[in-house]
DNA sequence: TAATTTTAAGTAAACGTTTACGGTAAGCGC
DNA sequence: GCGCTTACCGTAAACGTTTACTTAAAATTA
C-alpha cells in the first residue's frame, strides 16, 4: 500500500495535523519537527493524495478542454498554449475530443462535472443549448476560444473573422486582382463560415468588383475539400486570378490541385489562406495567409479561466497577414 | 451548493446507501423506490462526485500521457488514438507536454502520482532512470509508445525502426539509385536516431553501395533542420540522386530546399520520408514515405495499459512504404 | 403455522486529507 | 506568583462516496 499521511505521522511521532500543516506551509511547528517530518516523508516516499485533498478543498487543479478534433493543426497549437499556461498555474488538463458529436460532447461535459474540474475551455465549437445549460449547472468558469455564443453569456476569445477575411480579400485586391474566388466554410457555420464569406463579399463590394455565387465554393475546412473546391471554382469561373481560402488546409488543397493541373502558384494563380498553421510555411511555395495567434489564444484562455479579478471580458485578438510567396502582384 | 447523495436520500426518504446501490446497479431495492430515487435525482440535478468515489474505490478512471511535444503531427495522431481508446474504456486523459525537459517531466510524474491516475503512457521519450524509478514507485501500469527502455522492463509498442529504415533505403536502391544520402536524427538518440541510420547503412552495405559520413546529415527531426541538412548534403555530395529522411518533417524541409534551388523532385532528386504524418500526402509532390500506424499505436497502447489479462507483451507494429510521387525510377 | 431463507433497507466505518477548536507549556509583564 | 498571550501540537469533524454489517419484513419451505 502507498504510504499515507498517517504513516508519516506515526513514524515521525507527531499527529497528522502537524504533517498536514508542514506540507501546506501553515504555521504551528518548530523547525526541528519540520525537518524530522520531512525526513520521514523522503524516507518512506510519501506523496500526498490529491484526490483526498480535492474532496475537502473542493478544488482539483484540473481543467477540461473540449475540441472537435485534437489532431488538427489548429487544435495542436491551441492545445499547446493551453497546456503551457495551465502547467504554469498548476493545473492539469483533460482533453476531450468531441468529434463534433453532440452525444459525445454531453458525455464529456458529464464526466468533467463528475470529476469536479475547476474550469472548462471549449474551442472551435458551436455551443448548443444543451451544452450551455449543462455548463451553467456546473457553476464553474468557462471560456470559449475560436467561437462565441450569443445565447449564453460566456467570455470568449477570438479574432474578428469578418474583418480578417475582409483584409485578406483587400490584400488580393491591392495586389491588382479583380477576379477573386473564395473557398469558404458552410454558411450554416456562424462562427468560421459565414463571417469570412461576409468579409470577402464586403471587400469585393467596397472595391466594386464582381460578386457571384459561382465565385464561392463551399468546403469543410479540410484538405480534400480544398482540392474539390478549387476544381469547382476553375470549372465555373476560369478567369479568376486569385482565391481566398477560409483555412490553410483548404489553401493547401487548392495548391495541390493547381500543381496537378500545371497551374503555377503564384504566377498563374494567387492563393491566400487563413489561420497560419504550422504547415503554411512549409508549403511550396510558402503560403501567404492571415495569422491567428492561436497559441497565445490558448494561453490567454486559461489565464481568463482562472483570473482572480471579478468579471472577465471577452477578447478580440489581433490578426495580421503574413506575406509569403503564394500571392503575386498583377496589373 | 451542488446536491450530494444525501440530498437525494433525504428528499427521496431513503438512506444514502440505497441511493448508492441504485446508482451502482447493485441489488437491494424495489423497482418502486428505484424510480422514485431516479426522479429525485433528475429533479434536483444530482451528479455523483467522482472525487469522493475515487477516494474510496482507489480508482480514478483517469490516465496520463507524457509527450515531448503535443503539437507535432506525430503526437497529434497518437493522441487521437489514445483519446479515442481511453474514451471508449471510460477513462479521461491528462496531457503532459514535457518539452523534452527533465525537470518538467518529473513534475508531471509527481502530479500524476498525486492525482492517483490509473495508468501512464509515455511517448517518444527516452526513459531516464529518474523517470523509471518514479514510475516504479507508483505501482501503476505504464506503457511506452514509439520508444523503449532497456533498463526498465516496461511494455512498449513501436515499429522496428532499423528494419523500416532498411526497407526505405532498399526501396530507393531498387528504384535504381546508387548515390543515396540520408537526413538522420542524432546518433545519441537511441530510439529514433541511431537505428534508422543503422538500417540505412546496412541496406547500402548489402547492395555494395558507397557509404560515407558525408552522405549523412544530422538534423533534429524538425522542418528547419531538414532544410539545413539538404543544403549540407548537396554541398558535400552533389552527386546524390536520392535521400532518405528520418522524418516526414525533415523530408518537407528537403523538399522546400530543393524547390528553392530549382531542383526538381522527383526528376532531379528522389526523397523518401518516415512516419507518414498527415502532411505527407499534402506536399507537392506528395511524399513517398514509410508508414507508421501511429493512430493504431495510440489505441493499442491504452488497451495494453488497461488489459485485464496478466502480463502484457510488447508489440512491434507493422510498417510499410506508401508510394506517392517523390521518388523516381532511374537507370 | 412455524422455521427458514430471501429481500429491502438502514447504520456506520472507511477512504486520506484539511481545519476548527481545544489544550498545554512557555514566555512575559506586573 | 498570577494572569495573559503566544507557540506548538493533538483531537475530531468534515468532505461525498462505497460497503460490510445489521435488521426487519416478506417470501418460501416444511
Amino acid at each position: 500500500m502507498k504510504p499515507t499521511i498517517s504513516d508519516v505521522a506515526k513514524k515521525a511521532g507527531v499527529s497528522i495535523a502537524t504533517v498536514s500543516r508542514i506540507l501546506n506551509r501553515l504555521p504551528g511547528y518548530t523547525e526541528e519537527t519540520r525537518k524530522a517530518v520531512l525526513n520521514v516523508i523522503r524516507e518512506i516516499g510519501y506523496k500526498p493524495n490529491a484526490i483526498a485533498r480535492g474532496l475537502v478543498k473542493k478544488h482539483t487543479y484540473t481543467m477540461g478542454v473540449l475540441l472537435p478534433n485534437i489532431s488538427s493543426r489548429l487544435a495542436s497549437a491551441l492545445l499547446k498554449g493551453i497546456e503551457d499556461a495551465a502547467h504554469r498555474l498548476g493545473y492539469s488538463v483533460i482533453i476531450c475530443n468531441t468529434d463534433n458529436d453532440g452525444r459525445r460532447t454531453v458525455e464529456y461535459l458529464n464526466v468533467l462535472a463528475e470529476k469536479q474540474v475547476d474550469g472548462i475551455i471549449i474551442a472551435s465549437e458551436w455551443l448548443k443549448d444543451a451544452y450551455g445549460e449543462a455548463l451553467l449547472a456546473m457553476k464553474i468558469p468557462v471560456v470559449l476560444v475560436l467561437t462565441v455564443s450569443y445565447r449564453f453569456q460566456i467570455p470568449y476569445i477570438k479574432v474578428d473573422d469578418k474583418q480578417a477575411a475582409y483584409q485578406a480579400t483587400k490584400y488580393l485586391i491591392e495586389k491588382g486582382h479583380k477576379e477573386i474566388g473564395m473557398i469558404g466554410g458552410s454558411v450554416q457555420d456562424i462562427i468560421a463560415g459565414l463571417p469570412r464569406i461576409e468579409g470577402y463579399k464586403q471587400a469585393l463590394a467596397d472595391y466594386n468588383l464582381t460578386i457571384t455565387d459561382d465565385r464561392i465554393a463551399f468546403g469543410n475546412f479540410a484538405y480534400e475539400s480544398g482540392i474539390r473546391c478549387m476544381d469547382e471554382l476553375f470549372q465555373k469561373v476560369p478567369e479568376i486570378t486569385a482565391v481566398f481560402a477560409a483555412s490553410d488546409e483548404m489553401a493547401l488543397g487548392a495548391l495541390s490541385f493547381a500543381f496537378r493541373k500545371g497551374i503555377k502558384v503564384p504566377d498563374d494563380l494567387s492563393i491566400i489562406g487563413y489561420d497560419d498553421t504550422q504547415d503554411a510555411e512549409m508549403t511550396i511555395p510558402p503560403l501567404t495567409t492571415v495569422h491567428q495567434p492561436v497559441y497565445e489564444m490558448g494561453k490567454k484562455s486559461v489565464e481568463m479561466l482562472f483570473s482572480t479579478k471579478g468579471a472577465v471580458e471577452s477578447i478580440i485578438m489581433p490578426h495580421y497577414i503574413v506575406e509569403r510567396d503564394s500571392v503575386k502582384k498583377i496589373n
